[in-house]
Order: structure tokens, then sequence, then C-alpha cells
DNA sequence: ATGGTCGGCTCCCGA
């Protein structure tokens, strides 16, 4: 059976609900898992979701920062948050499928914090933070090894060397930075998860999925940056399909800085 | 540890 998964940092979905619609329209993803909605439950878009099928949603929310969602077409039997890093912020929701091809499946949606400019914990307490919260998943995944389980979202590091337009000039950059890259792989390695994406796009393709708004010339330039990610659970590792990132949406009228990625199952 | 541009709790802060 077919599952098609999109995870997008859409960087308010009342400002680019829209840019949702069309991804909805064109794509028709089971799911869709959206990072960054910078809104309360009660402000949230639903009809223009509701209108396409999709009458399930699950989300943790605060007010203008942080926020993710995840809406589906399929029924969840179960809703689950976590709180990292010790703070507050809205940045994981997890479901558990009901009735349909994904029944019994576990999906995690995160929004790891950005971590600020400077990429020293002494200085920077959002970056403390960041290292923080990635060290708290890394417990998380070790004590509670998954089955069954996606893990998507906008995991704010760029793991691999392919994975920044240049490598040795990003290993000084907050997201590229060994403190934080190290940190993402051992939570791979400890819960046994596969990076989805890079299956079918090995190294040395180089992967973005984010490019700064702060390039005029984002795509001459080309310095993208792989921060979103899909990971599943060694069981699922066989059922993995086509994944795609989606990069001419970083072209549409007011887009988002992140792109929408796509991952295709055959549960 | 350049500066650049976005979004929202908007003349600032987080990304």
């Amino acid at each position: 059976m077919p599952l098609k998964i999109a995870s997008w940092n859409i960087n308010s979905v009342r400002l680019r609900i829209d840019l949702v619609s069309r991804l909805l329209d064109e794509e028709r993803p089971d799911v869709i898992c959206l990072q960054e909605t910078k809104c309360l439950e009660g402000q949230f878009p639903l009809s223009a979701f509701n209108a396409r099928g999709y009458t399930n949603a699950a989300m943790t929310c605060q007010k203008g920062y942080h926020g993710v969602a995840i809406l589906s077409r399929q029924p969840f039997a179960e809703i689950d948050r976590y709180r990292f890093g010790g703070k507050e912020d809205a940045r994981h929701i997890a479901v558990v499928f009901g009735e349909g091809p994904a029944k019994g499946i576990t999906l995690h949606n995160f929004y790891v914090p950005a971590g600020g400019d400077i990429p020293d914990p002494d200085l920077n307490p959002k970056f403390a933070h960041k290292l923080a919260y990635l060290d708290e998943m890394r417990s998380w995944t070790a004590a509670k090894p998954g089955a069954q389980t996606i893990l998507v979202g906008d995991l704010n590091v760029a793991p691999l060397p392919d994975d920044v337009w240049s490598h040795k000039q990003m290993l000084g950059v907050v997201s590229h930075t060994p403190a934080e890259t190290d940190r993402l792989l051992a939570i791979q390695e400890r819960g046994g998860w596969v990076d989805a994406v890079r299956k079918n796009k090995p190294e040395p393709e180089r992967v973005y999925t984010w490019w700064s708004y702060r390039s005029p010339n984002w795509e001459l330039s080309d310095r993208g940056r792989r921060l979103d990610h899909v990971w599943v659970t060694g069981d699922l590792d066989a059922t993995v399909g086509e994944t795609s990132i989606l990069k001419g949406a970083r072209s549409w009228e007011r887009p988002s800085d992140h792109v929408p990625l796509i991952a295709n199952f055959d549960l």
C-alpha cells in the first residue's frame, strides 16, 4: 500500500496557506507535516485542509513562534507531544495512525532550535539550548528504540559534508559545526534511524532543502543547506521509495526559505 | 562572529 508524506517548514502557515494549498493540490500527499506554523491553534487555517480531505489535525502551538502540525487524510489513533531542551517550546508532535495503509505507524514531526549565530554554548544560550535539545533527543531515542516509526522535520542541522555548499567554510557556522553534526549522527546511530532522503540521493550528490532569504541571488549562488529530514526505523527501510525535494517551491511568490520534502513508502 | 532578508508578540527579536 502506498503512503506519501510531505514535510515543510512553512514559516507562518497563515501567511502562506495558499502555497500549502498549491502543494496539496499538486502532490496530493496522504499526510503533511508543517513546522514554524507561528500561530495559535484557534488561528490555524484548518478550512483549507478540510476542503482537501485533510480532516485529521494534530498540532502544538505557541503565539508567534515555532509550532508544528500534522494534517492527514487518515485518522490518528494517538497523539503525543514531547518537550525537550528545558523549555516549553512547541517543537514536537507525534501521531500513531489508526485506519488506512499507515495503520500502526508512528510519525514524529520535529522543529529543532535554530541555535542563534554564535557557535559557542558559553557565549550563546540559544546554541546551548540547541545542543541540550539534541542531547535529549539522543537519550529519548536510545531509551525507546522505535519500531514502525517515521521521523520528519526541520532538524536545523546539515549533518554530512555534501549537505552544505562548502563543508570547509561551514564548519564554524551554526547548523554544520561538529558539535551539532556529531550529535545528529549519534541520534541516528542510537535510534537505528535510516536517512530516507540520502538512501536514494547518496553522497557526494549535494542536497539542500533551505536557501537563506538573505541572498538575493539564492538560486545562482546556490549556497543551500540540508536542514530538513525524513528518517525511518530500520524495520521500515525496505518500504522507502522515491523521495523528492521540491526546489521549485523556493521560487513561488512570497516563498518560505525552506522547500517541501516528499517521501513515498510502499507499506 | 562579514552582511544580507524575512516573520511576528514589529522601530525589536528570532530565524
